[in-house]
RNA sequence: GGGGAGAUACUCAAGCGGCCAACGAGGACAGACUGUAAAUCUGUUGGUUUCACCUUCGCAGGUUCGAAUCCUGCUCUCCCCA
């Protein structure tokens, strides 16, 4: 008998069935399901995200899907805060009517957002837009080596540790140092909080050519359900981050005319095969994972994790 | 039938006597990753016993100390005139 309540994580790459394992597996716990994804979050876009279907929605509760907006800031730390919370009101109710749960159900392939509520990440102040904006400004005005200078003096520590090369960690850094004064590497390991609660890894796997099969259907399938027209419609946000997305990028280029239609398909195809590339990537290295051959039925790992977590 | 242009690694494409296993781009593969993460960035991409050697630039010869680069013939592709 385990004092812990179970949060059982199904992972993967994009398009291999993760939805519909986590149903079966929610039903099976009487539980819910919690949305690790970076995009389905927002209420805006729904077919080049893959969201549920109105029946998989039905099936069992679901959070966070389609809870945001894209004119909202939203963050990992938010993510992991607001999961966190959900997760302990779920686990360890404060108002005693409601029901105590004992397992729940987390999907998602956004790596990092998975990690975030496992394991937690350090605590950072919410930094305003505008400080990030300047460095965005700067950056393209004097050269990203105009701010790897300023990092190596303002923070050495991180200079020698990030990829100095890549403009996102270099501007993170600095905005951190920018709005606090005080350098990024000295928010890291602070003290790491436990959780309450135990994790389970499901990964879902299957070899490249069947990913990338599943991956280029699953294109021409939202293309049939209006994926152009979802995208049209947003088109004018186009430089929104949460825009910043396979699928919908592609098209803006289509409707700006520096591609064709066609052209815009198959980069999204591409885009995605690389997306699920670097999914594989993240989730690898990540050794609590059980992995499962994607046509694995639900009973299987069902079983799997009662066994488990019987021990 | 006559005239012209060209054949370079997975693709496109530079190179026009030595600094070339061969620029660059695409693609593919691999990797990184603490609030932009479906984002962003990095590396590799002829072979091997990998700080060295071997085999490559349509094919076969030749010139040269030395050729992807020059010469000859052949094969194929494209364009123009008939």
């Amino acid at each position: 008998m385990r004092n812990k309540p179970l949060l059982i994580c199904v992972v993967g790459p994009t398009a291999i069935g993760k939805t519909s394992l986590a149903i079966a597996l929610a039903k099976a716990f009487s539980t819910e399901i919690i949305s690790a994804d970076s995009r389905q979050f927002y209420k805006e876009m729904s077919i080049g995200t893959a969201v549920p279907s109105k029946e998989e929605l039905q099936a069992v509760p679901h959070h966070f899907i389609q809870s945001k907006s894209i004119f909202d800031e939203y963050s990992v730390g938010d993510f992991e805060r607001e999961a966190l919370e959900l997760i302990n009101e779920k686990f360890f109710p404060s108002n005693n009517d409601n029901k105590v749960l004992d397992s729940l159900v987390m999907v998602g392939g956004s790596g990092l957002y998975v990690d975030a509520v496992v394991r937690g990440l350090d605590e950072f102040p919410t930094v305003p837009p505008e400080v990030r904006n300047k460095l965005n400004s700067e950056m393209e005005n004097l050269g990203i080596e105009h701010l790897q200078e300023r990092l190596k003096i303002a923070d050495p520590i991180q200079y020698s540790k990030i990829d100095i090369q890549n403009p996102h960690r270099v501007i993170r850094a600095l905005e951190i140092f920018e709005f606090t004064g005080k350098p990024f590497s000295s928010f890291l390991n602070q003290k790491s909080t436990p959780r309450a609660f135990e994790t389970l890894f499901i990964g879902l796997s299957a070899d490249r050519e069947t990913i990338y099969g599943r991956i280029n259907k699953r294109v021409d399938q939202m293309i049939d359900a209006g994926l152009i027209e979802e995208a049209r419609n947003l088109y004018n946000h186009r430089d929104r981050n949460a825009l910043q997305t396979v699928g919908y990028r592609e098209l803006f280029n289509y409707f700006d005319g520096s591609i064709s239609k066609e052209e815009a398909i198959s980069e999204i195809k591409k885009n995605t095969r690389r997306f699920a590339k670097r999914q594989g990537t993240w989730f690898r290295k990540n050794e609590a994972i059980h992995w499962f051959d994607y046509r694995t039925k639900p009973e299987e790992i069902l079983e799997f994790i009662h066994e488990k977590n019987a021990k």
